[in-house]
DNA sequence: CCTTTTCGTTTCGGTACCGTACCATCGAAA
DNA sequence: TTTCGATGGTACGGTACCGAAACGAAAAGG
């Protein structure tokens, strides 16, 4: 895989295309965390519980625990218990996840490809 | 300026790094709205109000008066009266704002340079 | 059994955001 | 001058988030 080339301008301006796109289409904003919280369970390996997650991200629990209330109501994950030990609970994914991370993905890279050439 | 070729797969990885960054580092966090009104005012050309900002955006004038304020608390940027029409006002770039978004920039940029490539 | 530890949740007080509605000021035009 | 529209700010009620602390349930260990 080649690296890529983005200069520290580009990357704002970038960064302001896809701001500008997300408020316009008022797609839920999730803060920062919540960010966090999802991309790590659709882009690490399972499982992933709320202590796990806590730990990774240097958060406090409450601040899990609140971030899968909004996300799971948002059904863009799952919450499911553990049988191996019923005190935790295993957060998994959900096909509406999928598919908002997808067009997420696919928004980022057709924003990036955009800003490349001189359009 | 060459385009810049960012799979939507790759795109994920990205966002994923940049947003953990941001939580462990505990940078401030400026939702959504706010990063795209900060990002407008620095990468688009002056003069900026907030009838200009809420329309530009398609928000309401409060939620651009309720992030001036806090934006300018963080001194990020900064409100100026403006000298023809005293009704309206301008909001102008600070040195603070100017280094916040450097960083940023550079952090992006550095990033996808880790990205892409296999380190 | 009983105590301690672990896990996730809930509660508490506080802060920040939202949209709707209203307000004070300024500028333009009669 | 008065009237009217434009501009930015404020008030209100509601929602969501935060950290700290307390909680109930389940596991671990005596």
């Amino acid at each position: 895989m080649a690296p890529i080339e983005l200069p520290p301008g580009d990357a704002l301006k970038l960064w302001h295309q896809i701001a500008l796109r997300q408020v316009l289409d008022e797609s839920p904003d999730l803060n920062i965390r919540q960010i966090a919280i999802l991309l790590t369970i659709y882009l690490e390996p399972p499982p992933h519980t709320v202590r796990d997650l806590a730990r990774k991200l240097k958060v406090t629990k409450p601040v899990i625990t609140r971030a899968l209330d909004t996300m799971s109501h948002m059904k863009l994950l799952e919450r499911r218990p553990d049988e191996r030990d019923r005190r935790s609970i295993v957060v998994r994914r959900t096909v509406e996840g999928t598919l908002y991370l997808e067009k997420l993905g696919d928004l980022i890279s057709h924003t990036a490809r955009g800003q490349g050439s001189n359009g």
